[in-house]
DNA sequence: AATTTTATTGTTATATTATTACATAGTTAC
DNA sequence: GTAACTATGTAATAATATAACAATAAAATT
């Protein structure tokens, strides 16, 4: 396993930054129109410092929406075993930290005994606001 | 709750068949680039008759790939439950259908007490061959 | 049967999301 | 200091998906 990164780039830096600014999950071409007066002209260097962020796990995609929110867990530990929930009418998303939850998932055995420490779950219904 | 729709158009038919006929997701282009003999020629035939397919339960949209695979569930009763196993080598998708982990799922209640009947799961992982 | 409504189709154009390719510059390891 | 690696800048393009509109066809209502 490779050790997480320790420090961020300059590109990395300010896409992480208008990431966390937002309380909701971000789309690319959002987030590149964000930063242009910081120099970041052309949608590589987005997705070049969006990739390295999901790695490390900064911030995960949502990808029934094509959109990046920060991770919100204190150590960002779980990189690899994201579950969020989204509300199919005002399109909130919430990252869901249940340490139930992923020992579940990170233990369920498939029919071939096999096992998954990697996986993304994405919850869909109707938040408190909207129901 | 919508009654399911019973009978397939014939653009339907034409893209569940050659969804069918593949043992993996295929992604619409391709399905698109298959189907140009039988006359659909444009992608928002094909996107359509996709939509229609993802609502009624005849395939899953497998969100992390964009593609789409068949759904092998005997009733196709859980379009809205679903959970896959992708191996990160050969790309191989198989669909989970484990009334355990669909209970536990269904069941599962988040800070707020909120459950959620609609939801994709998707586990990554290296399959048995590629391991 | 005629009317109205709803679902489906065909078509063009365009919007959105993401990557390739290549040149350059900065950092790290030896 | 050089090699290897990581990050950056830039232009072009690939891949995925939808909007808008005109025309048909099928189903439901009268």
């Amino acid at each position: 396993m490779a050790q997480k990164q320790e420090y961020l780039s300059k590109n990395q830096k300010i896409v992480l930054d208008i990431i966390e600014k937002s309380a909701q999950p971000m789309k690319a071409y959002s987030i590149l129109f964000n930063v242009q007066k910081k120099g970041l002209k052309a949608p590589p260097q987005v997705y070049r410092a969006l990739d390295k962020l999901v790695e490390i796990g900064k911030i995960h995609k949502i990808e029934s929406r094509n959109a990046f929110i920060a991770c919100r867990n204190s150590a960002c530990t779980i990189a690899n075993a994201t579950a969020f929930s989204i509300c199919e009418s005002c399109e909130d998303v919430k990252e869901i930290s249940s340490s139930k939850l992923s020992k579940y998932l990170s233990n369920f055995q498939d029919k071939e005994g096999m096992k998954y420490n990697k996986y993304n779950l994405e919850f869909f219904g109707l938040c408190k606001k909207c129901k």
